[in-house]
DNA sequence: ACGACTAACTTGCCAAAAGCAAGTGTTCTG
DNA sequence: CAGAACACTTGCTTTTGGCAAGTTAGTCGT
């Protein structure tokens, strides 16, 4: 899988598209990784806790660049290494995975510890605000 | 497939929880044709456009009621019906599924109306309201 | 400068899920 | 009562996921 295939879309519905490229497993399990932990190598994700195969680590990556979601660069420390960042689209997702987080802390049983909902429920806009400042600092590296 | 099974998580996050649940490229569509179609019936959801396979509407509306998003009852008017409702749960989806409209709206050639999207943006919490209002009013019939 | 090691992948193989067409049982309609 | 509608199942094929092992390029220690 060396060149990025056009896909086809089922229909123009803006959910739709948001599915086909994030509706999997794994996808917006990176973007958590890169957005809240900050993590940005592959090790780092293939570590992360939930056990993502190293294959499809590999694929969802390059789907997530492909979709424009993070950009790969070469470690200039270490040429073994990549480096993944968020784009701006990419830390677009930030309402909608506050949401999502919110949505399950009220719902299911998380380990979310209560004071981070607390935080994203009373100032949710001042809450991705500051993700966006976490990334506009990191990114400058 | 009679039985509910009980799921193991990989993890206590949140988003992971939430993926486990809702992260395919089917189930979001469904619950989508109720909260903003208002469709209620096998048939409906079978025919809203992105051509679902039969097996897997049914696999997925078993699922989403395992899970306490939607509820199913039988058609009083019909004995061959059931209409299928979201619970609180479900509707509690609104306000991620509505960023999750606004994220492809701004990222991805979409069909959404820009009006749509307009009130969306500058009233995201009425429209989320709006829509909770909606579902009480066709929830008491 | 050589061997061990690390990072980021591939490849191969098997299992699970998706997709499609056809069939089933119950209920309604004429 | 015949035929159609509805909500599914079943069977089969294709696609995707998951695990282990292998590969290649770059680094580190001595």
């Amino acid at each position: 899988m060396k060149e990025k295939p056009s896909i086809e879309r089922r229909s123009g519905c803006p959910i739709s598209i948001a599915l086909e490229i994030l509706g999997d497993r794994w996808s917006l399990l990176i973007v958590r990784d890169m957005m809240f932990k900050g993590l940005k190598s592959y090790n780092d994700f293939l570590n992360a806790g939930e056990g993502i195969a190293t294959n499809i680590l590999s694929d969802r990556l390059q789907k997530l660049e492909w979709a424009g979601i993070i950009s790969k660069l070469s470690d200039p420390n270490d040429a073994r290494r990549f480096i993944y960042c968020l784009t701006a689209r990419g830390i677009n997702l930030a309402p909608m995975l506050v949401e999502m987080i919110l949505w399950s802390a009220r719902n299911e049983q998380t380990d979310a510890p209560p004071k981070v909902i607390k935080a994203m429920t009373t100032d949710r806009d001042g809450f991705v605000a500051k993700l966006r400042e976490k990334w506009q600092a990191t990114k400058e590296l």
